[in-house]
RNA sequence: CGGGAUGUAGCGCAGCUUGGUAGCGUGCUUCGUUCGGGACGAAGAGGUCGCAAGUUCGAAUCUUGUCAUCCCGACCA
């Protein structure tokens, strides 16, 4: 029978991780913690990266390649980032096996112990800035705008597929600036393409701000960020962008000369996005039936479905299905011609509608009679009948259609989730039986923060940028404040 | 690291209480009939029951140990 999935409203959780798992795009590996994104993933995380990619490379940065291991001793220079992964860092302590004296298998070399332990990169600013401590002399030397793509480890406790993975694939930009100005610059112009990137292709409405000390990158002097609401009223932080100061400058001694001839440190900043992006798609956009995939980084835009009895109307069928196939692609749509036998068409309609694919156009000799086609649109589950000589036009129009419909919905579903609190009572009962994000007054300390977290599980998600100032009290402590700020819990 | 559970065919599970021929669903292979929303029939292939020791004439089943995984906590820029 049907193969079906958990619903949303059975078991969120579940139903997230069925649909990954159903859907082909990653599974659990043999290593704990540690998926296979499998090609129809990857697909997918392959169109965000070159979309992403294009935008780097339009906005000035180049990419570059640092090692993964990094030496021990570079974590520790700047104490507030050690700190920060400390707890989470894979160790290469040797660089041999030998086999077992007991002859039962193989172990490791005793002998082969390295002089200095290596760390598996939780991150690579480490590596990266006392690389470009040999790159900066001169303020002639800079800006250095670099980005690498790249995999990294961090070793949790509790891992879900595409949201908290021990290993996973991101992009880190790491640029180093003359002036506190020109890195604030940039931290905003990063922070500012993300959101861009997540609302214009990936469909998901995005609140722009800054986080609080506490939730703030280990060893930044400010962290900006993205954050999306997820259907289960959850946050989910999408992407980030650190203004670091001269941290790291200060940490590996990277100083130039400027105009004036004066030594200074160089200011710097890294931003990142990570295959967790793909994650927050899951879950902002998908069904109980399946995925449901933006059209502008879908694998698969479209897919054609034949139906016919027999040879003879499925040689009449393809004919059409391959003309339209055709001047699909010359569109630069992707499209895919499904004329398996093994499958019967009510299969791979669900098949398809499981993978997200967005358009769907189903040909049988009813249609063909008619000289028209079926187009069927996966956000919505309409069918629409339209004619053969303008298939093309029309799956252009629906495709962009679907774009925005999607868009659309999720930001009715941020708006209807986002509360405006001003008590504590109010606030303890919108985290606890609303979810979504709850705008409230709080008094800026680190304290009231904590306190907040640990009594409803929620956090300062963003203070939003161009916050609207307004006085009011703060809904914990009482004390007077001047801005609301984003709580929500998160994954 | 604390609490709970589970390891049996690719996947999902039953069998264990009361020891005695290794089962079901799905998937896979072949053939035939089907084909406008997950078709049906027939014939097949596939398992040292997580691992190790013990009890026994005999262990998937009982005992002990061990390893792994999952869930709930703690943790999570």
């Amino acid at each position: 029978m049907a193969e079906q999935l958990t619903t949303r409203q059975e078991n969120y959780s579940q139903w997230y991780n069925d649909l990954v798992i159903k859907s082909g795009l990653a599974e659990n590996s043999a290593v704990r913690g540690c998926m296979v994104i499998k090609p129809y993933g990857y697909s997918l995380w392959e169109n965000m990266r070159d979309v992403l990619d294009r935008m780097f490379k339009q906005t000035g940065h180049q990419n570059a390649y640092f090692p993964l291991f990094i030496p021990k001793s570079f974590l520790s220079r700047e104490a507030s980032h050690v700190e920060g992964f400390a707890k989470e860092c894979a160790v290469v302590t040797h660089y041999r096996l030998k086999e077992s004296p007991d002859g039962q298998g193989i172990i490791v070399d005793p002998d082969s112990k390295l002089e200095e332990e290596l760390i598996v990169r939780p991150t690579s600013e480490t590596i990266i800035w006392s690389t470009y401590k040999n790159w900066i002399q001169s303020y002639r030397d800079l800006p250095i705008l670099i980005n690498q793509w790249a995999n990294v480890v961090r070793w949790e406790m509790r891992t879900r597929l595409f949201l908290r993975t021990a290993e996973f694939l991101w992009q880190e930009g790491h640029t180093a600036h003359q002036t506190e100005a020109e890195a604030v610059e940039e931290t905003e112009k990063i922070i500012n393409l993300y959101a861009d990137f997540v609302e214009n292709y990936m469909a998901v409405p995005v609140l722009i701000g800054l986080k609080s000390v506490a939730e703030r990158f280990a060893g930044a002097v400010e962290t900006y960020c993205i954050e999306a609401l997820m259907q289960d009223g959850k946050a989910l932080q999408a992407g980030t962008s650190h203004f670091l100061g001269q941290n790291f400058a200060k940490a590996f001694d990277v100083q130039f000369l400027s105009k004036e001839n004066k030594l200074e440190y160089v200011w710097a900043t890294s931003w990142g996005v990570s295959t967790r992006l793909v994650g927050a798609l899951i879950m902002a956009h998908s069904d109980d039936r399946g995925l449901v995939l933006p059209p502008k980084i879908a694998p698969l835009q479209v897919v054609i479905v034949p139906i016919y009895r027999n040879e003879e109307q499925l040689a009449k069928v393809s004919e059409v299905a391959e003309n339209i196939q055709k001047s699909l692609q010359v569109k630069n749509i992707s499209v895919k011609y499904d004329k398996r036998d093994e499958y019967r068409s009510g299969w791979k309609f669900n098949e398809y509608e499981m993978k997200g694919v967005p358009v769907r156009i189903t040909i049988g000799a009813r249609d063909l009679e008619n000289n028209q086609v079926e187009l069927f649109r996966r956000d919505t589950l309409e069918k629409i009948q339209v004619a053969c000589d303008s298939v093309v036009n029309e799956v252009e129009n629906l495709l962009d259609n679907i774009h925005r419909t999607m868009f659309a919905k999720a930001l009715a579903f941020r708006e209807q989730n986002t509360y405006k609190v001003d008590t504590w009572e109010e606030f303890k009962n919108s985290i606890e039986n609303k979810g979504g994000f709850v705008s409230a007054h709080w008094d800026g300390t680190p304290e009231t923060e904590e306190a907040i977290k640990e009594q409803t599980k929620a956090t300062i998600r963003c203070i939003p940028l161009n916050n609207p100032q307004e006085e009011g009290k703060c809904i914990y402590s009482g004390k007077p404040s001047k801005e609301r700020v984003i709580f929500a819990r998160a994954y």
